[in-house]
RNA sequence: GCCCUCGUAGCCCAAUUGGCAGAGGCAGGCGACUUAAAAUCGCCGCAGUGCGGGUUCGAACCCCGUCGAGGGCACCA
């Protein structure tokens, strides 16, 4: 047997071995010490003196715990909050940081159908896994704080907020939620008026009951939605393909009117769009949900129409006058009652479809458009399709005959379902006057060079746009529509409106593995919420978990959820305050995205089983005014930190902004924002590549090669061809942390995803450079450690000038980088300061010491075992961040460029405290610039003293 | 189609935010150590910032146009 190739390393190294090590030996002691556990100024895990101390809130959004385990992509968050939180621990901030699970959802429920396993087991699986894997990386959460939705402990509170949304209403006069018994008594007072105008105490208690659903917070309507009988479920519109079939299964889908459980999010318009103002989010984030929540300014303007009118919603209410035609939806309720019995005279062939009269035409169009789905008719391509319904209206501001077209560009669903065309200024209506033979007229002045053949969109004057009761030819777009809204306002033809994208939130599905809804009916069908003492509902046992299921073309059929067939569970007695009486359980569940709505809120308090979160613990955390929030003007509080990933920049974010603010207006809780500050990280993606056949081969085994010049990929000698993106399975691209771990180590591992670029940005995976980064650590570990003997290498002399200077802008530079989340930076900027110690035979422990702890919130078990080598007997996660001195910052001197014209001549070596004068008078005297100069005349010399001269000739 | 990011050396990325294009890492080359190799250490950078215009004394950075990559939304009147 050889040992030489173990002869050849020497003892004390630091390899992946000796980090692994550590690494578990550092980790099991911060378990047993319970380093990262933080304190709550009240509740179960109140201390004295908490509530004066300064504070931190910093965290990831959930992970959800899928049954594939993670990829190097999934921790570079994670990684990256956990450098900050330790960076912030040594700046004396108390700082809450740990990570909880999504676990509801659907894969686990789809795992469950097809092999009868208990979803919760195989989550519970998938979340054994994902916390070992992280437990690995040194991640200091605090353990006690970590939840998940699935617990009934946890569910119990989202149950509970349920009810209280439940319990809630609107009030528009006040522009807040309030309770509901508010809303009796304005009914009973009168102060409100009932929905039919009745006096309240007329009304019989169903009557009441509907009149008081009407305006809660949390409703039950019946909506339109995807049922799917072969499948037994509703699908979600991503999940429908172009064929109107389901993704999965190929089953056909049908559109129907369910009773779903609603949330009333369309209340909170306003505030969601105007609070986006008082946090700081990337822009682009500000602008996704701006445009999701899509308020717009514009006019609802009645057309007459006969006896009738046509109301349409417009936003260029200025373009009034190019308005040539109209159009109404398919579902649009007045074509029931106008359509004529014959074409009018002037009808054009082209409008009619082919059709013998207007009532063929538009019932034969209303027929195939709702044989497409919402899906369909989005992505059927650009050619627009429509009918002429036989009738004119009359534009009330310019007095003229327009046809009406049925199409189904227009949507029922959005403004009144009606549009007056204007092709001249859309482009949708540009398509459909030139598919139906219809007029334009330009309202707007085209931008010189326009295409005359298009619509035009732009900014201009006002054109062709007056009569002798208006004139708006020459004004700009934002007075013409002023003018023309108070037009309509006078003549009573219309009004300014404001309306919204954002539609109310679909909160029912017909699953198991969600949370029950705390809902019962009584024998009347009248709806009541479980009291709080009888929380949690617990999600009984069910003997299948899949819903029932149907002939996959029997469009009748009504979802029957998986909970309903547990009968002892559904049909139960209870008391509610007025004796007991038999109830009938909601069947539906709730969404995916209920726990992870307010799930910030209990990381605050996790271990409080009184109430959901300690209104003091909650002032504390996430208060106004505090953390990030101190001495901002109109702070919302909120998070502090919260980073995340692009896909969740709308739902999410909106959701859980919403439940926050309805806390807030009833009282909870004291910020008006879940998340005060957020980042955005960007993705870790990878190469894939594919062989002649566009099958994917192992990433892995591919070989680069120099070819002519270019770089060319082989996989088992066959040439493949590379491509860029996700890291997927299917890809076989796959890189795991653990296979990281195994082989450089943890701290290597961290310190590799961080210094690969900025963290908001995406990067390809590249495993051959990661051992840049366990080069750096054994450097480090080499400046401190004698590889032979183990020995300290330390030195108490006091380091040289050079060193020293370099110490503080290091440490002056690292602390803006962690503030500013620029790790990569921050690591090139150590790796430089470590470089200048290498070349020391026994480097100075003033220099070695703030370096270890500089490094310790990037490689924290490496940094911990140093610090004890070092001879310090507690953590190195609380020892306070080194200071820069600021006389060591400034250098003595600096060189200074010398440009002509901008193009550098001449350096000069001159004082940091040079004076403009003197610095311009060098500059000038200098023998290049003098020769370069020659007899040329000097206009203007910029002086940026003590960097820069800049000489215009 | 619309919106948001990003294009700097063979590759990943810096550049005190309008002032010397290069901090750090990978790969590569040369040298030292070694019988040799690995490891380690030292040294080595003419890419002018995707492309075309503009503003400026001065542009990687600001503006306009254009091409490419990634992500999001989608007939929202």
């Amino acid at each position: 047997m050889s040992t030489q190739h173990n002869d050849a390393i020497p003892p004390h190294r630091y390899t992946a071995a000796l980090a692994g090590q550590i690494e578990q030996r550092w980790q099991d002691r911060w378990e047993e010490e319970g380093t990262f556990e933080v304190p709550n100024p009240a509740g179960p895990w109140g201390e004295p003196g908490v509530a004066e101390r300064p504070k931190r809130m910093v965290q990831d959004m959930f992970s959800y715990p899928s049954g594939a385990g993670l990829h190097v992509g999934h921790p570079l968050p994670y990684i990256a909050t956990d450098t900050y939180a330790r960076y912030l621990r040594t700046t004396g901030a108390n700082v809450l940081f740990t990570q909880g699970f999504d676990a509801f959802g659907l894969p686990a429920e789809q795992f469950a159908v097809k092999t009868g396993q208990h979803p919760r087991k195989t989550t519970e699986e998938n979340i054994a896994v994902f916390k070992r894997q992280l437990r690995r990386l040194g991640l200091s959460y605090d353990q006690r704080r970590r939840i998940s939705t699935i617990d009934p402990s946890y569910y119990r509170w989202t149950q509970w907020i349920f009810t209280k949304i439940f319990d809630a209403w609107y009030d528009e006069r006040t522009g807040r939620a309030r309770h509901i018994d508010d809303l009796v008594a304005a009914y009973a007072s009168g102060e409100l008026p009932t929905p039919d105008g009745r006096p309240w105490a007329e009304l019989s208690r169903v009557e009441q009951a509907d009149a008081v659903d009407q305006r809660r917070l949390a409703y039950k309507r019946e909506v339109p939605v995807n049922w799917a009988p072969g499948l037994g479920t509703v699908v979600a519109n991503e999940e429908v393909t172009n064929e109107g079939l389901t993704e999965r299964g190929d089953m056909p889908v049908f559109r129907r009117n369910l009773a779903q459980w609603m949330m009333r999010i369309t209340a909170y318009a306003d505030r969601l769009a105007d609070d986006l103002d008082r946090v700081e989010w990337p822009e682009s984030i500000k602008t996704m949900q701006r445009n999701w929540i899509g308020r717009s300014h514009g006019a609802a303007i009645r057309f007459p129409l006969g006896d009738n009118e046509i109301e349409v919603f417009t936003t260029r209410p200025d373009t009034i006058f190019g308005a040539t035609f109209m159009v109404v939806a398919p579902e649009h309720p007045l074509l029931d009652q106008v359509v004529p019995q014959e074409w009018p005279e002037g009808t054009k062939d082209a409008w009619t479809g082919g059709a013998a009269s207007p009532k063929e035409a538009v019932s034969a169009y209303r027929l195939q458009a709702s044989r497409k789905s919402d899906l369909e008719r989005q992505t059927d391509d650009k050619a627009k399709t429509g009918v002429f319904t036989g009738v004119f209206a009359t534009n009330p501001v310019s007095g003229a005959q327009v046809p009406v077209f049925v199409a189904d560009y227009v949507l029922m669903g959005y403004g009144t379902g009606a549009i007056m065309a204007v092709p001249a200024e859309d482009p949708r209506d540009w398509d459909f006057a030139k598919a139906y033979d219809l007029p334009y007229l330009r309202t707007v002045q085209p931008a010189e060079g326009h295409d005359e053949d298009r619509a035009y969109t732009g900014p201009g004057v006002m054109i062709n746009s007056d009569n002798e009761r208006i004139s708006l030819n020459g004004k700009e777009i934002d007075q013409a529509k002023a003018d023309v809204i108070a037009l309509l306002e006078r003549e009573g033809t219309g009004r300014g409106t404001i309306t919204y994208k954002l539609r109310d939130w679909l909160f029912s599905r017909q699953r198991y593995w969600g949370e029950p809804f705390p809902i019962v009916y009584d024998e009347d069908g009248v709806a009541h919420a479980v009291p709080a003492s009888m929380l949690p509902v617990e999600l009984p046992e069910v003997a299948d978990y899949s819903p029932k299921t149907y002939d996959p073309r029997d469009a009748a059929s009504t979802p029957q959820a998986p909970l309903s067939r547990a009968e002892d569970w559904v049909e139960v007695e209870l008391d509610l305050g007025d004796g007991p009486k038999k109830y009938r359980r909601e069947t539906d569940t709730m969404p995916n995205w209920a726990g992870s709505c307010w799930y910030e809120i209990r990381y605050t308090d996790a271990g409080n089983h009184e109430v959901f979160v300690d209104p003091e613990v909650e002032r504390y955390w996430m208060g106004p005014g505090r953390g990030e929030g101190e001495g901002r003007a109109n702070d919302t509080g909120g998070v502090d930190l919260y980073i995340g990933g692009a896909e969740h920049a709308v739902l999410h974010l909106l959701y859980a902004r919403f439940w926050h603010k309805v806390l807030f207006d009833l009282g909870y809780v004291s910020s008006e924002e879940p998340f005060r500050r957020l980042f955005i990280h960007g993705y870790v993606q990878a190469y894939a590549f594919r062989d002649d056949r566009g099958q994917p081969v192992p990433a892995a085994e591919v070989q680069e090669h120099e070819e002519a010049g270019r770089t060319a990929y082989t996989w088992q000698g066959q040439p493949v061809t590379r491509e860029y993106g996700k890291m997927g399975k299917s890809l076989k691209n796959v890189v795991t942390p653990d296979e990281m771990c195994e082989e450089y180590g943890a701290d290597t591992f961290r310190v590799y995803e961080m210094s690969m670029g900025p963290l908001d940005q995406s990067r390809p995976w590249e495993t051959r450079a990661v051992v840049g980064s366990q080069r750096f650590l054994q450097r480090l570990w080499r400046n401190v450690i004698d590889e032979e003997t183990g020995a300290l290498r330390v030195s108490d002399a006091a380091p040289d000038e050079a060193t020293l200077r370099l110490l503080h802008k290091t440490i002056d530079g690292v602390r803006r980088d962690f503030e500013s989340l620029g790790f990569n930076t921050a690591v090139a900027k150590l790796i430089e300061l470590n470089n200048a110690l290498t070349r020391s035979e026994a480097p100075p422990r003033a220099v070695v010491e703030p370096l270890v702890q500089m490094v310790s919130p990037l490689a924290p078990h490496l940094a911990e075992e140093l610090w004890e080598r070092l001879g310090h007997n507690g953590s190195i996660a609380y020892e306070p961040f080194p200071e820069a001195d600021p006389a060591l910052l400034a250098d003595d001197t600096v060189t200074c460029v010398i440009q002509i014209k901008g193009k550098v001549r001449d350096r000069l070596e001159v004082a940091a405290d040079i004076s403009a004068a003197d610095l311009e008078t060098q500059a000038l005297a200098t023998e290049k610039i003098k020769a370069a100069v020659g007899d040329q005349v000097i206009r203007k010399v910029i002086v940026r003293a003590p960097k820069l001269v800049n000489i215009v000739v």
